[in-house]
DNA sequence: AGCACGCCGACT
DNA sequence: GTCGGCGTGCTC
């Protein structure tokens, strides 16, 4: 390590705040010194900061005006690698250092000292008289002999009151004692032995294994169908990796998953890990990021923001469903945790594991170019095999208006029926009807805040904009043309098609899976768990239902509009579609029963439609790669999208038309300027916004051309510029 | 981010 | 005269 670590009293520091000044602050280093890297309050103003020792101070600043470090913090110091992935991402992302530092500090209480809670303990003598009671809460101590329990555990364990735990404290038979309220999480045991692997999935762990076990940098592609046992695989991995004494850490692309998967980790390795979240409470927060740091925890399983949790030693990272547009935040720091894995992993010499079915084109041409190393998992678990894929031809169906299922899926849900098994309609639109127009004049409903049509919820009886939340009552009157009851629901959402379903099949059991239908992930998984255990005969759902949830009795998968997301000229579309069509399907006949998966689309010739159909992965990917290459967009060039925003439509534009006019800095490195035009969503709660796209050629530093680029402009007013490094989203 | 400073319009 | 609007600028 280049540089001073350690700053005697009166040194100068510099030190970072989460303060967004975007740049380093010199400090005098506080009495008994500090390390480079501690987590320090500074007063900054009238007020007292966090921030973080960067390292020596520059000096540039009249040394008459220092002020002092306040103290140091007890916690575990910042280390060399967390702060070279921080300055790394920072850079990538053109975020502020501040706010980065802002996403390694997401724990409450940082600069509150270690609290403590009582415990209680076995005590020197025996209590002069035994009860009953006694005895019970002495028992409890014994059995447990080395935990340490607050008198209210410890009542509750033995069933006795508290004031017979009281008693026991004045003879002196238990002795009240101050431990630290975080508490290690349990020991997880890596030699637990693990479910029985296939040979397939034995030789796909060894060769994960052998790249933890090199104690070095390096990414893998876990590539296995639905149903190949890929969490069982990396699950050896993560063994692999607690038994050589490193930490591991497991990403989920959303919380609902997160319950499921501890269970599997609890069987696995004898102790529930650390969760990381944002349903996840303070209390737990804290918990997390204290013992991660003091080497307290050994396995994190989390949301993309535990990318940035202070781990001690971190051996592992997995991603699971890596292609999972999730894992892009599109708030704030806009980062891709897909990316900031393989970063942060390359910084500490931790292995990725990258597992998908579907992985993202950016994966497989990186493990087609030889940067990731590639493990296929092909087998199946069990006698089971792929399900049937068809395309109903919609053009040749006879449908009637305002009906979504043909009666070719309705017939092969019928057989569903009989044989009482499940079938599962897809269809990603969620409430009743994505559009509610006018039939008088044709107007249709948007939001007042936003530009968004306005999707009718029946089930809450209002219209709600997916953008803003905003909800309001069906009109009765056009509010455009002022006719009354003209106002018509068009096209379907998951609601709408339930009701259909109902009409088809009035004596089947229906569940309709959405999120807005469910107040908690709690409820959505207990849901899930009744259906899986039967409690359905067809489900219908969302984008939900392509997550990784097992449901053995099905048998049918139905995609309602297959060619939803193949329209439009948004880059990834046929990408996601292949993605999201792909699991779906491998949903059917995941158990014994073989599987039948149903395809409604007017282009069954698409090229994306026929490559699912023939089941032929990676034609798929290399038509698609090639198709991009000759556009130069990305994984074969580089992109960046530059939003605008404000409450002037006008100003918002001038600044966009300034923008492009003063391009030099993008045309020195021979980019391309698109726009300004109105962004995807144009309006967000009242904020018009307007977006640029710079395209550029892969070797090109386009960070740095776009921060010469927008450096100069000032944001007057409510203006904001926030600029998009490979964005997910575009025209 | 906060918080002070400062320069213009309508009140006691 | 001064109270307060929020634009601008500073914090080691």
């Amino acid at each position: 390590m280049s540089g001073q670590d350690f700053f005697h009293q009166g040194d100068r520091v510099a030190v970072l705040t989460a303060q967004p000044l975007d740049r380093l602050l010199d400090y005098r280093a506080p009495e008994g010194g500090c390390f480079r890297g501690a987590y320090v309050e500074v007063p900054l103003g009238p007020r007292k900061v966090l921030g973080v020792i960067w390292g020596a101070g520059s000096g540039n600043f009249d040394s008459a005006k220092l002020r002092s470090v306040i103290r140091v913090l007890d916690v575990a110091p910042m280390r060399d690698e967390m702060r070279q992935f921080l300055s790394k991402a920072g850079d990538y992302t053109l975020t502020p250092m501040s706010l980065m530092l802002r996403l390694a500090t997401r724990a409450p209480g940082l600069s509150d000292p270690p609290s403590m809670r009582k415990v209680l303990r076995l005590g020197e003598r025996e209590p002069d008289r035994m009860t009953p009671a006694r005895s019970k809460v002495l028992a409890v101590m014994d059995e447990f002999s080395s935990m340490a329990f607050t008198p209210k555990e410890l009542a509750d364990m033995a069933g006795v009151t508290p004031s017979v735990i009281k008693g026991l404290v004045g003879q002196g038979a238990l002795r009240e004692e101050e431990t630290p309220r975080d508490q290690p999480y349990p020991v997880l045991d890596p030699l637990r032995p693990g479910k029985t692997l296939t040979a397939d999935q034995a030789t796909a762990a060894a060769a994960l294994a052998a790249g933890v076990e090199s104690g070095s940098y390096g990414t893998t592609l876990l590539k296995g169908v639905t149903g190949s046992g890929k969490t069982e695989v990396y699950l050896e991995a993560v063994a692999s990796c607690l038994r050589k004494g490193r930490q591991a850490l497991v990403l989920l692309p959303e919380i609902a998953l997160t319950a499921e998967f501890l269970k599997r980790v609890e069987q696995r390795f004898g102790a529930t890990p650390a969760e990381w979240h944002s349903g996840a409470t303070m209390t737990e927060r804290r918990r997390v990021w204290r013992m991660l740091g003091q080497g307290n925890a050994q396995l994190v399983i989390g949301a993309r923001s535990a990318l940035f949790l202070p781990f001690r030693d971190l051996g592992l990272i997995i991603v699971d469903e890596e292609h999972d547009s999730a894992y892009k935040q599109e708030e704030g720091v806009l980062y891709n945790a897909r990316d900031m894995a393989v970063l942060r992993a390359a910084m500490c010499s931790a292995q990725v594991v990258l597992a998908s079915a579907t992985p993202s084109l950016e994966t497989w041409s990186n493990a087609e170019a030889g940067k990731y190393k590639r493990v296929n998992l092909t087998a199946r678990f069990g006698t089971a095999v792929l399900p049937v894929m068809k395309a109903v031809d919609m053009r040749g169906e006879d449908l009637a208006p305002a009906t979504w299922i043909s009666p070719t899926l309705k017939q092969a849900m019928a057989l569903r029926m009989e044989r009482g098994e499940q079938s599962l309609l897809f269809l990603n639109r969620r409430g009743f009807a994505p559009v509610t127009i006018c039939r008088a004049c044709g107007a249709q409903v948007a939001c007042d805040n936003c530009d968004a049509r306005m999707v009718e919820h029946r089930f809450m009886k209002r219209l709600m904009c997916h953008q803003c939340g905003e909800t309001k009552p069906v009109p009765e009157v056009c509010p455009s043309c002022q006719v009354e009851g003209k106002m018509a629901p068009v096209g379907p959402g998951i609601e709408r098609l339930g009701e259909e379903a109902a009409a088809l099949f009035p004596e089947a059991r229906i569940a309709v899976l959405s999120s807005d239908l469910f107040g908690s992930a709690r409820a959505l998984k207990a849901r899930i768990e009744e259906i899986a255990a039967g409690e359905a005969d067809i489900i219908l759902g969302t984008q939900l239902v392509a997550k990784g949830h097992n449901f053995p009795l099905l048998t049918l998968v139905g995609v309602i509009d297959a060619d939803l997301g193949l329209q439009g000229s948004d880059l990834r579309a046929g990408e996601r579609t292949f993605q999201l069509m792909r699991q779906v399907a491998g949903r059917a006949g995941r158990a014994e029963r073989p599987g039948e998966a149903l395809l409604q689309t007017f282009q069954p010739e698409h090229p994306v439609i026929r490559a699912i159909l023939t089941g032929d992965e990676e034609e798929f990917w290399r038509a698609e790669a090639a198709q991009r290459r000759e556009a130069g967009v990305p994984p074969f060039g580089r992109m960046a999208g530059i939003i605008l925003s404000g409450s002037d439509l006008a100003q918002v534009f001038d600044l966009g038309n300034a923008l492009a006019r003063n391009d030099g800095p993008l045309r020195q490195v021979g980019a391309q300027l698109f726009g300004p035009a109105p962004a995807p969503i144009a309006r967000v709660r009242g904020r018009h916004r307007v977006r640029l796209l710079v395209k550029a050629a892969k070797g090109v530093a386009l960070q740095d051309a776009l921060s010469r680029w927008v450096q100069p402009f000032r944001m007057k007013g409510d203006l904001r510029l926030s600029i998009d490094i490979d964005p997910q989203n575009f025209f």
